[in-house]
DNA sequence: ACCCATTTTTAGCCCAGGCTACATTTGGAG
DNA sequence: CTCCAAATGTAGCCTGGGCTAAAAATGGGT
């Protein structure tokens, strides 16, 4: 037995989840990039490992992988470049993330909150949700 | 538009992600059994592999992983119980889901859209942001 | 030119969460 | 009571994402 097939509606669901879950580090490391490369021009693995809190083998080996995605360039001992794969993922996750966290601020919730909370959620929000926020941030105070 | 960055708090952020990502798992699933013992009595693997659409070897030993931290308990061969532990998480976790569900609703979002990202949402919002969103649903039309 | 601190790489380990293939148990129909 | 389908368990494999320890490269300062 096994066969995964045969489910309707919640395991599509799931799906989507476990889809977007592979996504996620993707996001939040050009996203990481990007912000990095803005503050200091160009960005190093220790400074995602420093960011990420996790260890520079930890980052070395995901940035192999998102190489091998095609989400980034390095050469041996040099910095991270973003491919333009890489710089549109991370326009795209900045914008949502922002929104995201302005939706959240309009919501009344405090500003420490709104930056720990929006980076959960902003990799789980569909085109829909994060227009029917941008609408209430706007009706609310913009 | 600046999301606040600054350093050992964005460490301490991504460890928090961290270790929310560990009790998604836990959960989704104490969530589902509770689910699917309510619809019919009893819950077995094979059920939570269709609702998932995993194996049921993936479910064996995630539930394995499960019983040792102490959320379910089962008998060779037989069917899924949740423990005192697992019955308050899913009740907690349905709880947070409905709220989210509702609050998305409130905001305007179909109902297809709600229910997915719910599911995505619920495991990343903090007590404050569900307070908030408890009180828009309610004012705006509870 | 050389040394040394910082950075990156490599090797090797762990656990979670996927899978297939195959073995075993259970329980219901005949 | 027997037999078979369905469910569960076991063995073994893969990837991702964590770690430490130690080696190699880079680059700046004196």
């Amino acid at each position: 037995m096994g066969l995964p097939v045969n489910q309707p509606e919640h395991s599509r669901l799931h799906e989507r989840i476990r889809a977007d879950h592979a996504t996620e580090v993707a996001e939040d490391y050009v996203e990481a990039i990007d912000d990095v490369q803005r503050e200091k021009g160009i960005c190093r693995a220790v400074d995602l490992a420093r960011r990420f809190g996790v260890s520079h083998v930890t980052v070395s080996r995901t940035i192999g992988r998102l190489t091998r995605d095609g989400y980034v360039e390095t050469e041996p001992y040099g910095p991270i470049r973003l491919t333009t794969k890489g710089k549109r993922v991370a326009t795209q996750a900045r914008n949502r993330h922002d929104i995201v966290y302005q939706f959240l601020l309009a919501l009344g919730v405090g500003e420490q909150t709104a930056a720990i909370d929006s980076e959960g959620i902003e990799h789980h929000v569909s085109r829909e949700t994060l227009r029917a926020m941008e609408r209430f941030t706007r009706r609310d105070q913009g």
